[in-house]
DNA sequence: GAATGCGAAGGCAGG
DNA sequence: CTTCGCATTC
């Protein structure tokens, strides 16, 4: 390749790959072909992607045009446009950068005709899809308490993450499963009735549309030259066969990801998809990343530990040139209260200290855990900022405004229809709703049709006929009315025509007034805006797709200073310097439904190592023994991922009394009722806390830490232990 | 047809 | 502890 030397040694690469070690540049100066990057937990995994962008155009001359960039989340694929840009001091707009989602949204939208959807389609959320799955389940004459909606959502979207339809299912003769089946079959038809697709469907519809369509596939196959895949451990089947749509004709695939940190086989993400990358792909290069720029040597050797419980692994060990640092500071509380006054306190002293607030993370396992300490950061006055949660684009109030939205763009959209016809109440009851359904259901139509068809054909009784012409009419005014108009004011106009922000505002309440706050709100998202023109399709059309598939921010201005607070999932990518990770406790983290299944307890392990390798400098863990969830008190024991960290690693801080580090109970209990974290009552020692026990039957031991007289051990035979 | 109040059910992670 | 559906009452 005498003239791909001559551009090489053309072009001044020195600055592009000066800041890279052996490995990193290896990958990023890699010829064609697949190529796998094992990159651990820091160990520059983003900058590998982004010089390697830099290099296929700055080096190698490739077009902007030809690179096709796939990340998990919109905040991924927003940094790595940011950063390309700079490296290569232009735009690069015709790049396709983005999320699966995002992407297939935008092959769906180009190619709404070949996909066999309508121009106009709309994107369900899952709670979108939860709603219309009652009604289908309804429809069925399916009672919710024998069919919960909840199972058959996860038996539709388990299968279309398989790549399934409902033609396709495997036969059973399990009835359950048939009458799933059938009920998944329902819900596709609804979808595509009211022209409607939800986050899953993207994806298929999307790779379907590749595989079944010969000169759509030649053509991005033609233009994609290169294929860079960011997470690559988190991908599902049907994303994975996704990507080979678009590499199969020249397997220039590069992905990055890490099997030590999968975290998301609950929504189909399948490990073997990175495991056995090399096997699909004859050639493949296997690069490893495995120095490690961010976390101090105790915080990477604890996680190391932690991960090493794993099995079938592809192997990595994180190492670092840095110092040792800081043991890893272990807080046992003794509730929930008490830790998250601990974590308060830390973080006071942290920031006393003269570290910005916003170096400083709280990680927890479900969301419901950072109450407690929001109350706590408040009550201390220190600035946080909640990520994840209820966020803005799924508030109640916003998801009216939005659904008027969508029918003002698709008519057709029963989900939105069923939503705000009667809100705020304009006499649509539920006789007239069922009338409606029924005869869409037979006519097989939407509910927008069914609706102009019974009112033509005076079908209606005069009063519900009124209310629905009322509600027609207005839906058609105004997205005729506002055509033309400029974004924020087609909200504004939405919004006061349809009642909307009046029926709010008449609502009492502080609950009443930030809603009113918040479609205020909405106006000036619609105002703040921005698209790209190019992508072709209306402003309207596109702040839709925007709020479908972009949730927007949790609570809190980004600007200010603040505490960060959010769920291990959303902590993945981001990195501190100090790092709390919180509730350590069998049944909340590993989480008690991942405790049945091997496989599932493994990706609760990769959690924690997620988590750990999220800090910089000091990373503190803590658990709780009592512990409130959904308004019971719950005992519990600590965490078995604390076991298998190194003691020596580890600074236990203590209040007061003792707590040993115990592991999770490798066997059952020794005595009827007693567990770790139980409470117990000696005759002479009062009230105690099982902290540890050994064997089984009268024999067993059990450690008890007793209020008055501190820890002992017992043996269960003589201590006529009674268990509370 | 709409507002109010009660009881039951759900309860993990996210695009 | 919430939230949501449902029934009762206005």
């Amino acid at each position: 390749m005498q003239a791909g030397n001559d551009i090489i040694a053309s072009v001044d690469v020195t600055p592009l790959l000066a800041d890279l070690n052996p490995a990193q540049r290896e990958a990023v100066t890699a010829g064609p072909g697949p190529l796998l990057v094992l990159a651990g937990a820091g160990s520059g995994k983003t900058r590998v992607l982004t010089h390697r962008v830099a290099w296929l155009v700055g080096v190698e001359g490739l077009s902007p045009h030809a690179i096709l960039a796939v990340t998990f989340t919109n905040k991924a694929a927003a940094e790595m446009r940011t950063r390309i840009e700079r490296m290569l001091q232009h735009p690069v707009s015709g790049m396709w950068i983005g999320t699966f989602h995002g992407l297939s949204h935008r092959l769906l939208r180009a190619h709404w005709k070949e996909a066999g959807l309508p121009q106009g389609f709309q994107i369900l959320d899952a709670e979108d899809q939860h709603r219309l799955i009652r009604r289908v389940l309804k429809g069925l004459n399916l009672d919710e308490g024998y069919w919960p909606p909840k199972q058959a959502q996860w038996f539709i979207n388990g299968h279309k993450e398989e790549g399934r339809r409902p033609q396709q299912l495997p036969p059973t003769a399990d009835p359950t499963q048939q009458q799933l089946a059938r009920v998944y079959q329902a819900y596709e038809d609804t979808c595509q009735r009211s022209g409607v697709v939800d986050f899953a469907e993207l994806l298929l519809r999307a790779y379907e549309l590749l595989r079944d369509n010969e000169p759509l596939r030649t053509h991005y196959q033609g233009r994609f030259r290169h294929v860079l895949v960011d997470e690559f451990q988190d991908t599902n089947r049907i994303q994975y066969r996704w990507l080979e749509q678009f590499a199969a004709a020249h397997g220039n695939l590069f992905v990055v990801g890490d099997d030590d940190q999968s975290i998301y086989g609950w929504r189909g993400a399948r490990v073997e998809n990175i495991l056995r990358f090399d096997r699909d792909h004859p050639g493949t290069r296997t690069i490893r990343l495995e120095q490690n720029y961010r976390s101090t040597g105790t915080i990477l050797k604890a996680a190391n530990h932690v991960i090493a419980h794993n099995s079938g692994r592809l192997g990595k060990e994180l190492w670092t040139a840095g110092a040792e640092g800081e043991p890893i500071l272990l807080y046992s509380a003794y509730t929930d209260l008490d830790e998250a006054r601990f974590v308060v306190s830390r973080i006071e002293a942290w920031v006393a200290q003269g570290h910005p607030r916003a170096s400083t993370a709280v990680l927890y396992r479900s969301n419901a855990q950072s109450r407690v300490i929001e109350e706590q950061l408040i009550q201390a006055g220190v600035p946080y900022r909640v990520y994840g949660g209820l966020r803005f684009f799924e508030r109640q109030e916003i998801k009216d405004a939005l659904a008027y939205l969508r029918l003002m763009a698709s008519r057709h959209d029963d989900p939105s229809f069923e939503r705000v016809c009667n809100q705020p109440t304009r006499g649509l009851g539920t006789k007239t709703l069922d009338t409606l359904r029924e005869h869409a259901k037979s006519g097989n139509v939407s509910l927008w049709e069914s609706a102009q068809k019974l009112l033509a054909e005076n079908q209606l009784p005069a009063r519900a006929a009124t209310a629905l012409k009322g509600f027609l009419d207005l839906i058609e005014r105004l997205a005729n009315e506002t055509k033309g108009f400029v974004l924020a004011e087609q909200v504004e106009h939405m919004l006061s025509l349809s009642g909307l922000i009046e029926h709010y505002k008449k609502e009492k309440g502080e609950k009443a007034e930030s809603r009113v706050e918040n479609l205020e709100e909405l106006i000036s998202a619609a105002r703040g805006f921005e698209h790209d023109e190019a992508d072709g399709f209306d402003p309207l059309a596109a702040f839709l797709a925007h709020a479908a598939l972009e949730a927007g921010e949790g609570e809190a201005d980004a600007w200010e200073d603040c505490v960060q607070l959010m769920s291990l999932h959303s902590a993945k990518g981001l990195e501190f310097p100090l790092v709390f990770l919180t509730g350590l406790e069998e049944g909340l983290f590993p989480h008690q439904h991942s405790l049945q299944e091997p496989g599932r307890l493994e990706e609760e392990r990769r959690l924690c190592y997620v988590g750990m390798t999220r800090a910089r400098e000091q990373l503190v863990l803590s658990h709780a023994e009592v512990r409130r969830l959904h308004g019971q008190e719950h005992y519990t024991s600590p965490s078995r991922f604390l076991g298998e960290m190194p003691d020596d690693l580890i600074q236990e801080v203590r209040a007061a009394g003792t707590v040993t580090r115990s592991t999770a109970p490798e066997s059952g209990a020794p005595a009827a009722g007693m567990r770790l974290g139980g409470r117990v009552r000696h005759e002479t020692f009062g009230e105690g806390v099982v902290l540890h026990y050994e064997g089984q039957g009268p024999q067993a031991r059990v450690q008890v830490n007793f209020e008055s007289v501190g820890t002992k051990w017992l043996v269960v035979g003589y201590a006529r232990l009674q268990t509370l």
